[in-house]
DNA sequence: TTAAATAGGACTATTTTGGTCTTATTTTAT
DNA sequence: ATAAAATAAGACCAAAATAGTCCTATTTAA
C-alpha cells in the first residue's frame, strides 16, 4: 500500500469537494487551494469521475462536484480509483503473483496486513474527514 | 509500505539462512533455492551483512550466515535493511514532507496505519517463520 | 597455485511516477 | 453570432525508481 502523488492529490481534490458540496467547483479553484498542479489535477479529475466519485459540467461556469455525499467516500474507494488494488506485497494482491505463495510462510502476513488496512481505509468516510480541524 | 522484489529476496533469503543454521551457506545455493537471481542476490547479501543481520566468510567454502539467532530478526529489520523506512504515505515517514501536514486531517490516519504495520512486522521473527509450514 | 567463493563498484534496461501540452468540445454571457 | 471560459481526451515527456547484470579484485582452502 503506497499512495503515490496522484492518489493523494485526489484525496485533497475529494476532501475539498466535500468541505463545498452544494455548488460547482472548478479544477482552478481546486488546485489553488490544495497546491496541486491545475493541469495534473484535470487528469485526476477524470479518473475520478470514471469511478463514479465525483460528476462534471462543461462549458464557462462548469466544473465539478462530488457525484455522491460525503459520507459514502471512502479513503478505499479514492485510492483504489487512482491507483488500482494495492498492498504491501504483490502476493496479496494476487497470489498468482508469485509462484512461492502456496508455500511461503511469509505469505499470510501480507494478505493480513492488507485486510487490516483495508478495513482502516474503508472505515474513513469524506464527511468525517471534511468536519475534522 | 510497499515491499520491494528486492527486500522480498532478502526476507527469503534470511528466512532460508534461518532453516539452515549451524553451517555456513554460499550465494549459489541461496540463490536456486529461493528462486533469487545470482548477482542480484549477491548485492542484497551486501546490504543484510551493512546492518548486521548476516556475516560473511570470504574464500574457498566461504558464504554466509545469520548473525543473530533468528528469533532476534525481525521481518521489519529485513525490510529496513533493503530499502530503508517506509510508510502507506510520504508524511508518515516523515511529517516534512509535505507542507500541508499541520493542518491536513488525513495526515494522522497514516501515522496510525504505520504504527499498527510496523508493530505487525516487528513482531515477526524468523524463529517463527522458520518453524512454520 | 589454482579454483571457488565473497566484495565492491560501475553500468544498464525497463517501468513507474509525476507531470505537461495541445486540440476539441461544451456552454454561458455579451 | 461569437468570444470567453470551462471540461475532455489523448499524446507526449523527463526524472526517478526498480530490477537487475557484469567486471575486477580479493580472499582462502585444498
Ligand atoms: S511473501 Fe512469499 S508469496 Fe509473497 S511474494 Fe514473497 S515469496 Fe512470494
Ligand atoms: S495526507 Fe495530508 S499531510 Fe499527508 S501527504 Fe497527503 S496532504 Fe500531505
Amino acid at each position: 500500500m503506497y499512495v503515490t502523488r496522484k492518489a493523494d492529490y485526489a484525496i485533497r481534490c475529494v476532501l475539498y469537494l466535500a468541505k463545498n458540496t452544494g455548488r460547482i467547483t472548478s479544477v482552478d479553484e481546486i488546485s489553488n487551494a490544495m497546491y496541486v498542479p491545475k493541469s495534473f489535477l484535470a487528469k485526476i479529475l477524470q479518473c475520478l469521475m470514471k469511478a463514479g466519485i465525483v460528476s462534471s459540467t462543461r462549458g464557462i461556469k462548469g466544473g465539478f462536484q462530488l457525484a455522491k455525499e460525503p459520507k459514502d467516500i471512502s479513503l478505499l474507494e479514492v485510492i483504489e480509483a487512482i491507483q488500482g488494488p494495492s498492498a504491501a506485497n504483490i502476493c496479496a494482491i494476487d497470489k498468482r503473483m508469485c509462484s512461492l505463495s502456496g508455500r511461503c510462510t511469509v505469505h499470510p502476513i501480507w494478505v493480513k496486513i492488507r485486510k487490516k488496512v483495508e478495513q482502516e481505509l474503508k472505515k474513513q468516510n469524506f464527511a468525517k474527514l471534511a468536519k475534522k480541524r
